[in-house]
DNA sequence: CTGAAAGCGCTTACAG
DNA sequence: CTGAAAGCGCTTACAG
């Protein structure tokens, strides 16, 4: 077991200090070329490489990005995480993953173990909870200490940062419309309770869709869902009477949950009932019959981000015109499957 | 912007010496009850946190756990990340994900990256490629240097480190038996090509229950899939004939696209052909019929990885008994759903 | 009880 | 052309 070699050792054996080294090995013209050339033959047969450490602390940055997202196992923040390391990668940047697990104080604790010195920035999405409690100083803090901070998906306007989200609103808008010009009159809307960012921005799309088109606006047909019991019961109850011929879900597992419902009280997908759904998952992709998506694309999401954030961070140096921040809107579209074919 | 107050800092305004504000901090009883008090309340207020970076260059040692597997976006490698990350989290540890995306380069940069003092340790997964090659020179090389490496799911005999595994043969063997013990007679096999090493293994338990059972072994009802398109019109055939009546499949997607082929060929799953796939993942649980797996535990894997690694690295001082490792099997289980239901 | 010094592994302005 | 010194932020054995 042969120890990581450091400079020191190399100076020692080659008998000159350990400035020499350093110099030889970043090829300063400030060293002969004798020296030099012998100083790098012997780095390279003893495999060098600079302890990253050493120069994160010498340096004040660790090349490193932090991500905080509430799981790991939704297949969207999957993509985004791959996003993110793509263009880290690319940059010299390594990627350290903390899962909230929708936890405030997870995310809190996650975020205070990272920010004190191993990060130069952080790429987030807000818990659930944090949303619920709206209480963001962990981030304002780790943000008037200088490090920048990048926001997606599921974001908040009390923390100025730099933001990349999809235009939730529209792209619910937009998904609705498209089940109105299939003929669709009565359709209804489930998602998810109005703290979380996103499904309060997609209920106002939904609803500014249906008033556009003159279609009775009903509120028993917004289904918001606080546990995922009950609300079998109730979009049963909308199907059997017939009540609904379309479906909006804010998430694949609204949407392939209902389909197989639907398929057990007899009612046929897309004939009966036609469905939309947000995030465009594996699910999505294999349920039968497959569902048509309102696509984010998450490694769009990511590499915005990263882009954001690395660009935040390479240009920090001649920090004046700050304080200008950004909210990059990815672009969604519909990806059209069984679940609306006609 | 109050960029972060460092050690220094505190001692000149306190007017006292460096050494002794770090041992007020961390209370030594070498330092007055006073001062102690004065120092640690100046400390807290204004919210001092020593930083990480260099902590990890004085103590050589980071608590960080550097992971590399070949893809996120993959169920199976979320839900092992989301057991390292449980179990690193509470021992204090953080966690580095890398991606090889399959490619052997990748994985070899990524280790080096990460292996310049960032790390304690690793836990990794080997990309296809790096299998193919059977080159490991980078992770010898790593462990050499004296990091810890623990490997799951896809490893190999030839790098001597712990290791958790599934016993793939053995879960191949039962899955096969249970289709034998239904009724089924002809029984298929859909799985990678051979240098995938859980590939080989699954195959191995698929013969040994086979001849076990006394059925014919029938080389054709074999089908190694190198890429996906070519391998729709093979199995076709295979069912077409009726030649088969059961597959075991070697992940969810290729069950799941057999499941499609089937009923639109006018199969019916389970009555004409039962399937059970590796992996319990999304699809599984979601497409129609719901699909009966042998579940690898990934939560558990990635807890059992990241537990030897600490075990490891918090005992790695006094280094002798070292060499003994250790491969630990996770049990798999057989989920019986839809999808082989009498 | 307090503080100066050495050291973790590196870089770089400065002297010689 | 080479090297000693200072410094990044911390800890700890040692002197006083």
């Amino acid at each position: 077991m042969k120890r990581k070699v450091t400079l020191k050792q190399i100076a020692k054996e080659l008998d000159v200090s350990i400035s020499t080294v350093s110099k030889s090995l970043r090829d300063s013209t400030e060293i002969s070329e004798d020296t030099r050339q012998k100083v790098q033959a012997f780095a390279k047969l003893y495999n060098y490489k600079p302890n990253n450490i050493a120069l994160s602390l010498k340096n004040r940055k660790t090349k490193t990005i932090g991500i905080i997202i509430p799981e790991i196992v939704h297949h969207f923040f999957a993509t985004v995480i791959s996003g993110i390391e793509q263009v880290a990668n690319n940059h010299g940047y390594s990627v350290v993953v903390c899962l909230s697990n929708e936890s405030f104080d997870k995310e809190v604790i996650n975020m205070e173990m990272l920010a004190n010195g191993s990060m130069d920035g952080f790429i987030m999405s807000l818990s659930k909870e944090t949303q619920y409690k709206g209480d963001f100083h962990h981030i304002t803090e780790v943000i008037n200490q200088g490090m920048p901070v990048v926001m997606f998906d599921r974001v908040t306007n009390e923390v100025l940062c730099d933001k990349v989200i999809i235009d939730d609103k529209m792209a619910a808008y937009d998904a609705v419309q498209n089940l109105v010009n299939m003929g669709n009159k009565k359709i209804a809307l489930v998602t998810t309770v109005d703290y979380v960012s996103v499904g309060k921005l997609r209920t106002d799309g939904y609803t500014k869709a249906i008033l556009d088109n003159d279609l009775p606006f009903n509120e028993k047909l917004i289904i918001k869902i606080e546990d995922i019991e009950n609300f079998e019961s109730q979009i049963a109850k909308l199907m059997e009477n017939r009540a609904i011929d379309a479906v909006l879900a804010v998430n694949e597992l609204f949407a392939v949950t209902i389909i197989k419902l639907a398929s057990k009280m007899g009612l046929k997908v897309p004939e009966d009932l036609s469905v939309i759904a947000f995030t465009d998952g594996i699910i999505s992709q294999y349920s039968t019959p497959t569902i048509s998506t309102v696509s984010q694309n998450g490694i769009k999401m990511g590499q915005k981000a990263a882009k954001m954030l690395i660009d935040r961070l390479e240009t920090e140096e001649d920090d004046d015109a700050e304080e200008l921040y950004r909210t990059e809107v990815i672009e969604t579209n519909l990806i059209e499957r069984e679940s609306t074919k006609r």
